[in-house]
RNA sequence: GUGGGUAUAGCUCAGUUGGUUAGAGCACCGGAUUGUGGUUCCGGGUGUCGAGGGUUCGAGUCCCUUUACCCACCCCA
């Protein structure tokens, strides 16, 4: 017979049981952290209607989205989690309540050329708050809170939350004149970093724009510092234009709130060339970076839109939201070996070796431990004793249970703590306790770690 | 969509100017050790050299086609 291969496509991302368990607890730690301020889950059907999804029309999405026909209906599958949340929330306009506070964390697609760090199939974690007609400016400083503490509670300290406002940059670009190529110019000023001054400039000029406008625009993205600094700085510019002003205004007060929100000021910074990626955002925008590999690009961003759901209502919605790109953030973790393989990763916490034929006592002890909080595994294969002590050290259990002939007969259980070789017996009665005490004291431990610093 | 690269064991890879039987490490399997793993020792190769065609006495190696994957750009999480 004819085999066929076994491949993963391309952009696509399967897990060993080890690291699964960790992305997993990386899902769990973020949904939790977003409860916390008082988000509601959502979920939403991967394939929507090409309609729906293609609502907006033109651009990337248009090229990038996955497409297909069944029968008679024109599908898609989700290119982000934003586009399906304006439809649930048009749909069940009259049955939700305003503001309108949700997570999501799924799947999303795009059909682009696949490298390292970015993938066709990937995981958004998605917040947003979205208001029936009005949203007060305090949620566009909430939301990079809650970002931080959710970054906090995975372990990762050196990370640094960008944020920019949009109306910033239309209202400087309109006092050049150059208002309508604004979003050209974004994009371009945003590879700063990465290919600095002097190429920004030729990249301008070649655009076209006058070079005492692009002398211009170098001043304004060259302004960094403390925020206090850059607000400063901001504010000589004020009084050319009401859109900056109004955007200067906002800014201010959203940094002054993040700092209500203890977020530390080393966390968060103004930053005047943040832009990707941010084509319907109206306001407040922010990007966050890792600081120790800042060449992966954005691992989270979002911001502000004045109308979520437009295409599929006459209601005015306006939203702040963020996406954490989970497969990107994850991926780049273990890339650098900021996944530890402790003992948080083993699928169980105790194994149970039944040494005996008839394997109700090890059962029967199973669902004590259970009951007491511990993960059990029983391991009911016709092995040899090293092949059973094997698969228990392979799986990463740190305890190991015999439950033999001789442990029946003083109605005990023999426990080893694999790490340390050690073992005793202890008394049938009260073992699950001590055995989920003893598993307390191991732990302690976070999921994912940044490494000490030198 | 544009440009470059790679394809040999489960994984990471070596394989000389084309030469006889296809290699290493890790992993895996068996044994030393039938109630003790992770260390050690002994033994075991598990392969359509991506696919198709060509050149040649002879192709993993050279040429053509094709597919897949990787990297960069574009764009993005």
């Amino acid at each position: 017979m004819e085999r066929i291969k076994p491949r993963t496509l391309s952009g696509f991302q399967e897990l060993l049981p080890g690291r699964q368990i960790q992305f997993d607890r990386m899902l769990d730690s973020l949904r939790r952290t977003y409860s916390l301020y008082g988000f509601t889950p959502l979920d939403t059907p991967v394939i929507e209607s090409a309609e729906i999804l293609l609502a907006k029309g033109g651009g990337e999405t248009e090229k990038q989205i996955y497409r297909f026909t069944k029968g008679d209906s024109d599908l898609a599958l989700r290119f982000d989690l934003t586009v399906p949340l304006a439809k649930y929330v048009a749909l069940h306009y009259g049955e939700l309540t305003f503001p309108f506070r949700r997570f999501q964390t799924g799947k999303v697609y795009r059909g682009e050329r696949a490298q390292r760090g970015r993938f066709r199939e990937f995981y958004q974690c998605d917040i947003d708050v979205i208001g029936d007609g009005k949203l007060d400016i305090s949620n566009e400083a909430e939301v990079p809170a809650i970002i931080y503490d959710a970054f906090t509670a995975l372990g990762l300290e050196r990370f640094k939350i960008r944020v920019n406002n949009r109306k910033i940059l239309t209202g400087f670009y309109d006092m050049l004149g150059l208002g309508d190529r604004s979003g050209d110019i974004m994009r371009t000023v945003d590879k700063l970093d990465k290919i600095g001054p002097d190429k920004v400039r030729a990249l301008l000029t070649e655009d076209g724009v006058p070079e005492d406008a692009a002398e211009e625009i170098l001043r304004f993205i060259a302004i960094t510092g403390e925020n206090d600094q850059v607000l400063t700085a901001l504010r000589e510019y004020r009084g050319r234009s009401e859109t900056f002003d109004l955007g200067l205004e906002e800014l201010e007060t959203v940094v002054k709130h993040l700092a209500a929100f203890g977020v530390p000021e080393d966390h968060f910074a103004v930053d005047l060339t943040i832009a990707r990626g941010l084509d319907y955002y109206t306001g407040t925008v922010y990007e966050t970076v890792m600081l120790d590999h800042p060449e992966i690009g954005s691992i989270c961003s979002g911001g502000r839109y004045d109308n979520l759901a437009e295409y599929y209502t006459d209601r005015k919605l306006p939203g702040v939201g963020i996406s954490i790109g989970l497969t990107r953030l994850f991926y780049v973790l273990g890339e650098q070996g900021y996944l530890n393989d402790d003992l948080l990763t083993a699928p169980a916490d105790v194994l149970i070796l039944p040494m005996t034929e008839d394997q109700s006592p090890a059962i029967a002890f199973a669902t004590r431990l259970r009951a007491a909080g511990v993960r059990t595994q029983v391991y009911g294969e016709q092995k040899k004793f090293k092949a059973k002590m094997s698969y228990a050290d392979k799986l990463g259990v740190p305890f190991v249970v015999f439950l033999g002939e001789d442990e029946a007969a003083q109605n005990a259980v023999k426990v080893k703590d694999m790490a340390s070789g050690e073992q005793q017996t202890l008394p049938a009665a009260d073992a699950a306790a001590q055995i989920a005490a003893a598993l307390e004291d191991k732990r302690g431990g976070r999921p994912i770690r940044e490494p000490k610093q030198d």
